[in-house]
DNA sequence: CCGAAGTGGAACACTAATGTTCCATTTCAG
DNA sequence: CTGAAATGGAACATTAGTGTTCCACTTCGG
């Protein structure tokens, strides 16, 4: 292997590391929006130097737990297979995989830094299937013509919040916050 | 009037100064989470000295604004007039009042040291009225049984972010965004 | 007109977070 | 075992926000 590959054939105990101080800084940032680099390190059990080492600086990390989470959303949307059966159904499914992210997308909501990067302004493949899902929804007459593509998307989003809010603050189960998601989002689409 | 009577009567223009500096800290908030203490004395037209007078910490400020913001929702609580009517017709006028606020109580979810204090850990009149509310509506047939009240709530301040959302976001008129909201609540609650 | 209240702004010290450098230590593959 | 890779930690400079002090300026009621 010739040296100067940085980018593609890193050490497993690189990759390693790297994936730990994501991770860290995913579950520090969902603990305290405003968690310190010398919080990340703690959390990640690595010196504040590492961290460093990995990204440069603060956004440089901040980006990558952004990119992390777009590619988990991305993957969500794909395996909720919005091309079948109704779309009712579809969208039930795509509830139910963001609902298993946990408290990771709270980060959406808390850590506005998080979706200032130029990659949430535009439209992913994952929103265009869910916008395009939501039309198809209102040619099959299986949800009302009022609830129109974009607020469906805010609405779906907005009762994951509500939904994992109430099984922080009221201690609820997590599957029964997940019904009561589900619930609310099927009888507010139904025509 | 003797001096000393600090807090009492405050001549008209240190009213007038203090009201300023709130309500330009509730805007420049708004605009940006995490507004320094010379963003809001430059929105407030004042110098940041000025701002320290009325303020002696940042704290004080935010504490008065957490103040401000649980009055205002206790006053719309009450002009909604939770005891008239059906629960449902209850719930669409308090959803109104609240979204006359605009994006004001955008800040409980972007601005996170606000919602700190413990005025907000304890249940206010207004929080009891809603979820007796919402019991009232169970026993009248008119809210889905399964709708408990404190998701209820959660689903009402979920929902108002999403139209004031939708506005930001997609450019919506306000009286759409609103009739969103309003259908949505009641499909959802809906027996 | 006068004096007190209210204000603005400059200057300062203090703190917390960030980013950098350097060196000693550990780890691990060959 | 040996050297390169990876790490930890201390030390440092820099920056931004905060809180304080002091003085000059305006304003406004009497």
């Amino acid at each position: 292997m010739s040296p100067g590959e940085s980018a593609v054939a890193e050490s497993g105990a690189r990759l390693r590391t790297r994936r730990a101080i994501l991770d860290a800084a995913v579950g520090a940032l969902v603990g305290n929006a405003s968690a310190t680099l010398a919080d990340i390190a703690a959390a990640a059990n690595v010196g504040r130097t590492t961290v460093h080492r990995y990204f440069p600086e603060r956004s440089d990390l901040i980006d990558a737990v952004s990119a992390h989470l777009l590619e988990r959303i991305e993957a969500a949307t794909e395996r909720a297979k919005l091309d079948a059966g109704t779309a009712p159904e579809a969208l039930s499914r795509l509830c139910q995989e963001f609902f298993e992210f946990g408290d990771l997308f709270t980060l959406c909501f808390t850590v506005p830094e998080l979706m200032a990067g130029p990659a949430w302004e535009e439209e992913t493949d994952g929103d265009r299937a869910l916008l395009r899902l939501v039309e198809r929804g209102h040619h099959e007459g299986t949800i009302d013509r009022e609830m129109e593509p974009r607020w469906v998307q805010q609405l779906l989003w907005s009762l994951l919040f509500s939904g994992w809010s109430h099984v922080r603050d009221n201690g609820v189960p997590k599957h029964h916050a997940l019904s009561l998601c589900l619930r609310s989002l099927a009888k507010a689409l139904a025509p």
